[in-house]
RNA sequence: GGCGCCGUGGCCAAGUGGUAAGGCAGAGGACUGCAAAUCCUCUAUCCCCGGUUCGAAUCCGGGCGGCGCCUCCA
């Protein structure tokens, strides 16, 4: 068994190999930075970080790529609208975008290119084409990808463009192109984009890049002219990968990604989200509603990226009691009463927990089954611990050990850990109201006890009485860390 | 209109030919001063109708319902 993926190009599921044994390129179409992401953009975004972190769990040497755009109509238009160029426009989202993913736990990319750092490598690349006959200079001074020229277009999407673009689809304003089909690698600058200084000199004259191209550029810049993994959200599948396949090609003569990942567009209570419905939502909006990075996280996961994923505050409620589960479980393994006695099931437990986690991983990242596989190991495990009163040590770290090992595919306990710790100050505080609760319990005074523990939990900390001692855990971060 | 997807217990969600993972919620029980955590037990023949098959949630046909893409969009 290994790892399986589905191609959209191929529209079935195959064996992923890439170009170079045991390496992998991965190219992650990120966000264009005219705005904040949105909880949908982080759909795609953490399922990128979850290809990341499983095929470097899998021993694969990745370089893995996620541009941010910078330079495109939106950011232009939101760049002339606030006065300033598109640099000092776009500045502030990409570091709240990438502020952002570390919130949600996210790996950090190997590097984040932005457009607007690529404009020369662009400008020889669109040369190129036009020197291989593939895009030509129109009348208003724009460069474009001549479709015609590319055989193979539409391969991707599955679609004969030929026949489909043949009707009355050539908009007015676009009659300078050659063909409906054919697409702006270059642009020529227009007052606004000398405004947003989003223009710069060609063999053209002024202008800016085409969106397609940009993606193009950077990956092949970045990764080299084959890819094993380009991802997406759906909606790029046509035109703008479709698009890059043809330009990119077209100028190196190789093939230029060997697997194609999309992930299905999120919905949110119940509904497409968008801004005319009013159901937009940012990670920093939940996470100002004082829900944990976490059960985004876990919500997020707990779906097949090819499936409809329906985010609501009450899945989100459910997702939180789940990754309190996984932690109290964490603590419980890290506390448990060890000692020698007659080996526990706990070590073949752990390792058939670990094929099944990997298999459902290597199935198309299939995380809603992988998350299934860990729970089963929750509870057999909790079982195990209840029917006796110590274990061997070696027993216990079998389990500790798959646990963190199929987190560093999650990362959900790291997450929610980070979110769960305290000031010394409060924590100081917690042992000093336990040991009081403690002398109360002592005078089976259990009034003056009961009303230290709700004292406690109006911290946002609950406590639990177990036969070693009183323990306290942190439930709600956002009312725990007020010292 | 074109292309495509989905419909599994109260909610969420795996499972693509052999008689239904897991999470949340709920009920009862054990443990507990009470809780919490944990465990045990309980709640599904998989939208409907046909068909193929020894056997289907899984394949085929039809119906009903929901959704996505086709336009900037993750």
């Amino acid at each position: 068994m290994s790892l399986k993926v589905f191609n959209t190009e191929a529209r079935a599921l195959g064996a992923f190999v890439p170009l170079e044994a045991g390496k992998v390129r991965v190219y992650a179409c990120g966000p264009t930075i005219y705005d904040h992401a949105h909880i949908g953009n982080f759909r795609t975004f953490l399922f990128f970080d979850v290809v990341h972190r499983h095929l470097e769990w899998s021993g694969y040497d990745v370089r893995f790529v996620m541009n941010l755009t910078d330079v495109d109509d939106k950011t232009i238009k939101g760049a002339v609208a606030a006065g300033r160029s598109v640099a000092d426009f776009t500045r502030p989202f990409g570091d709240a975008f990438l502020s952002d993913c570390r919130r949600l736990g996210m790996l950090a990319a190997d590097s984040y290119p932005r457009a607007t750092e690529y404009i020369r490598q662009m400008v020889d690349f669109v040369a190129r084409l036009i020197d291989k006959k593939h895009a030509y200079v129109a009348e208003d001074g724009a460069v474009y990808f001549s479709v015609a020229s590319f055989p193979r277009y539409g391969r991707l999407k599955g679609i004969d463009t030929s026949t489909l673009m043949a009707g009355a689809r050539v908009s007015q304003d676009e009659y300078e192109k050659e063909d409906a089909r054919d697409f702006a690698l270059w642009k020529r600058a227009v007052a606004a984009d000398e405004q947003a200084s989003a223009a710069w000199d060609s063999p053209w004259g002024r202008g800016r890049p085409g969106w397609h191209l940009e993606c193009s550029v950077m990956s092949l810049t970045e990764l080299g002219d084959t890819l094993d993994l380009h991802l997406g959200g759906e909606d790029l599948v046509f035109p703008h990968h479709e698009n890059e396949i043809a330009q990119s090609e077209a100028s190196t003569g190789k093939q230029f990604v060997r697997n194609w990942l999309h992930v299905k567009h999120l919905q949110v209570e119940g509904r497409k989200m968008s801004k005319s419905l009013g159901n937009f939502v940012t990670v920093r909006q939940l996470l100002d509603e004082g829900f944990d990075p976490a059960s985004i996280r876990h919500q997020l996961l707990s779906a097949h990226y090819r499936s409809d994923l329906n985010f609501t505050r009450d899945g989100l409620d459910a997702s939180r009691s789940a990754v309190q589960r996984l932690v109290d479980f964490d603590d419980r393994l890290a506390a448990a009463p060890t000692g020698p006695g007659a080996a526990t099931e706990l070590p073949p437990v752990s390792a058939e927990t670990l094929e099944a986690f990997r298999a459902a991983m290597d199935n198309d990242f299939n995380t809603a089954d992988a998350l299934g596989a860990l729970f089963g190991m929750v509870s057999r495990v909790n079982a195990l611990l209840d029917a006796r009163t110590t274990v061997p040590s070696d027993d216990v770290k079998s389990v500790r050990d798959a646990l963190a090992s199929m987190d560093r595919v999650l990362g959900l306990l790291q997450l929610a850990r980070a979110a769960r710790s305290v000031d010394d100050s409060v924590a100081a505080w917690v042992e000093e109201r336990i040991q009081a609760r403690a002398d109360a319990r002592k005078r089976k005074d259990f009034a003056a006890a009961d009303a230290i523990r709700a004292e406690i939990a109006a911290r946002g900390i609950a406590i639990e009485d177990g036969p070693a001692g009183t323990r306290w855990k942190v439930t709600d971060a956002s009312a725990a860390r007020v010292g």
